[in-house]
RNA sequence: GCUGCUGUAGCUCAGUGGUAGAGCGUACCCUUGGUAAGGGUAAGGCCGCGAGUUCAAUCCUCGCCAGCAGCACCA
């Protein structure tokens, strides 16, 4: 090291310092790359070097050190290193896929959470059975090792020669990159791509711990008016252990799924007469009047009051609400005439399309009905008005989704209507009231996103500026982690968004906290204020779990089914050992059913194995088993979901402690 | 809506150019068994729908519908 730092030194004349994380420090001579410090410190660093970090930004080994920085090594078994494994990887696939389909046009291929994809434009689309072929030329060019080289390409030559092979997509990508940006090319070998990097050094450390996971479909810049390219996922990792224990862990996810577990559980059903519509089973919906019972309690004591408005409105009433110029393609539109039952006849006629009713998107247009009905004044707000509001929406056929998405849903909806001074202090409450509630329903793990004003919108700056200051301001005060989404705001005003996500990591909208300046103008609601005249109130649109048939959803797959014993459909069976205990066992049924329990009796003629074995995997929490010891003492054998063993306890102990753990927690 | 894949018994899935099979579940019978599947018998199918090719289609071709994955959308 002495020797190669002293004659560089000598040559160059100058010297750079680098810090290292254990906080020593070395000078190097000027034009020292990353690898050249590697191979200072030791041989085996320098083969297990994948990356350099200078001043904590990931940069290539082969790249010169230019200034006086804080630099670490990344080695390939380090954590950081699998976004490198997998942004490389993207580029093996994509040199398998040129190579096997020649004439596929390269489009971008970024990282995503667990592995990565690329796109690209071919015309006929790949399908899964390319994949394997495609992995075995992978296999191919990581072997082989050809070394990453990182080039600066002049910004019209590098148009010029994409142009040249008919690349039109990344020559479309770099014509659109800003002109300050620097162009640089890896090569791989005879093979490159434009790329901003870092790379490894070479395609072997990409390593075999790899696999192409689906394929699909995807517009060009998640544009639906542009073309569809052909996206092949993957994922990659450092270890094939790693890789393995992810495949299994999706496996497992997968049993989670709300529609399977709905299927086995026997909690609801689709089907195609009623796409998008749910069948709750009985089972199924005692979950949902728990959950709304839940809901209404911590409404009613948080100062809301509950109301019931009309499934079907004129078309007017929509057209005042702005929803019919915006969305009414996503509504259900029903003439208001009587149909024909004439064989042969339309079933209505031309004149049915001048009166038009509309099934409700939502519920706000009609609770400012319910407000408009005599005079507000000041000291009315505000109003919270609460509804379990049914709403139709003509989702896309392709959105649709078990019960994340679907086309008749309930929210736990309600509407705020306050002054503006009011919204701060509301929005404290809200988000207090909601985390009580999550806390209670078992999740912790809530994305909560501030939504800012979008590009196309209503409402001046300065309100925008107001709103969005009180909504940052409360989630400040209150300590909440959040992030910033840019733009995603609704039109009328910004908004928290709540998301959790699925057993596949897919993540949903549940909770919803909206200010609107828009609606209460557009349907002229007024109230009375402190100086007697008319003022605008604010409005606040708000949801806890949002739909309720995607909060089931989500949280059948949280709980894996199990379900806590508040919440589980059954809460309890009476299983019998043999008809000896029938009698005995009907006392026991009653007296838990008569205290409000939801609970089974099951007296079939089976052995208690099976009895066992068959309400485990319906994941009901707690089974009573009583057989002839249990009729004479007058005892149960209690055994809970998931445990090995029983407890013995005398009637009406067992019956009195199961009744405490059964209760709601608010 | 777009791209791809899939559609066979209530569920999970085999299968074949000559009108179908398993396991689980269901019904009935035997069994009264002490904590995750006791035994037997039986019933159960417009092989998603419509057209075409063929002597013959669940199977091949086309169209439609639906489901799944992803993309787009989500007031």
């Amino acid at each position: 090291m002495q020797d190669l730092a002293s004659s560089a030194l000598a040559a160059s004349g100058s010297v750079i310092t680098l810090t290292f994380p254990d906080g020593n420090t070395r000078t190097y001579p000027q034009g020292i790359t990353g690898m050249m410090v590697a191979e200072s410190i030791s041989k085996s660093l320098a083969k297990a070097a994948v990356a350099l970090k200078v001043n904590g930004q990931m940069r290539d080994l082969s790249r010169v050190i230019e200034e006086d920085a804080s630099i670490s090594i990344v080695k390939r078994d380090e954590a950081e290193a699998v976004e490198l494994i997998r942004h490389d990887c993207a580029h093996v696939l994509a040199e398998a896929v040129q190579r096997l389909y020649p004439g596929t046009q390269v489009t971008i291929g970024p990282n995503i959470e667990n592995g990565f994809f690329y796109d690209f434009a071919r015309n006929e689309p790949f399908t899964l059975e390319d994949l394997p072929k495609i992995e075995a030329e992978m296999r191919k060019i990581i072997e082989r090792g050809a070394a990453f080289e990182r080039e600066v390409w002049d910004r019209d030559q590098a148009i010029a020669y994409f142009t040249g092979k008919g690349e039109m997509y990344k020559a479309e990508l770099i014509r659109d990159l800003p002109g300050t940006e620097t162009i640089t090319i890896y090569k791989q070998g005879e093979w490159l791509d434009l790329c901003r990097g870092p790379h490894m050094p070479t395609t072997k450390q990409v390593g075999m711990a790899f696999k192409l996971m689906k394929v699909a479909g995807a517009y060009w810049r998640g544009d639906s008016s542009k073309a569809m390219l052909t996206r092949i996922y993957g994922t990659a990792w450092r270890t094939q252990e790693e890789l393995d224990s992810y495949l299994t862990q999706i496996e497992e996810a997968e049993k989670r799924d709300h529609r399977k577990l709905g299927r086995e559980m026997d909690l609801f059903h689709l089907q195609d007469e009623a796409q998008g519509s749910v069948f709750w089973h009985p089972k199924g919906y005692k979950i949902w009047l728990s959950l709304e019972g839940y809901i209404r309690r911590r409404l009613n004591d948080s100062g809301y009051v509950e109301v019931k408005t009309p499934q079907l409105m004129d078309k007017k009433f929509w057209e005042a609400s702005g929803h019919w110029q915006k969305y009414r393609d996503g509504m259900f539109i029903v003439p208001d005439e009587i149909p024909s039952l004439e064989e042969g006849k339309p079933i209505v006629s031309n004149k049915a399309f001048d009166h038009l009713l509309a099934l409700k998107p939502m519920n706000c247009p009609a609770h400012v009905q319910i407000f408009k009905q005599g005079i507000k004044s000041y000291r009315d707000l505000p109003i919270r008005m609460a509804e379990f509001g049914c709403c139709h929406r003509n989702e896309p056929h392709g959105a649709l989704h078990g019960l994340m998405r679907v086309r008749q849903f309930t929210q736990d909806d309600a509407h705020i209507f306050c002054r503006e001074d009011q919204v701060f202090e509301e929005a404290k409450l809200f988000l207090s009231l909601f985390f009580d509630c999550y806390k209670d329903l078992g999740f912790d793990k809530i994305d909560l996103k501030l939504a800012t004003r979008p590009a196309n919108r209503v409402g001046t700056d300065d309100q925008w500026y107001r709103a969005e200051k009180a909504l940052e301001d409360a989630l400040k005060q209150l300590d909440l982690p959040y992030t910033i989404a840019p733009g995603d705001g609704a039109f009328y005003g910004p908004k928290y968004e709540f998301h959790i996500r699925d057993a596949i990591g897919r993540s949903w909208t549940c909770g919803t906290f909206q200010l609107d300046y828009n609606l209460p103008e557009r349907l002229d609601a007024h109230y009375i204020g402190e100086d007697g005249g008319r003022h605008r109130p604010v409005m606040l649109h708000r949801a806890i779990l949002g739909s309720l048939e995607r909060f089931i959803g989500i949280m059948i797959e949280n709980y894996a089914g199990k379900l806590p014993l508040w919440l589980a459909p059954v809460q309890c069976v009476v299983a019998t050992i043999t008809s000896d205990a029938d009698s005995y066992a009907h006392e026991v049924y009653h007296k838990l059913k008569d205290a409000g329990l939801r609970v089974e009796l099951d007296v079939r003629n089976e052995k208690i194995n099976y009895k066992v074995r068959e309400h485990s995997v319906a994941k009901v929490p707690v089974m009573f088993v009583v057989g002839k010891r249990e009729a004479e003492e007058e005892k149960v054998a209690i055994r809970r979901l998931g445990s090995q063993d029983q407890q013995f306890e005398e009637l009406p102990q067992a019956v009195a402690s199961l009744i405490a753990e059964c209760q709601p927690p608010y």
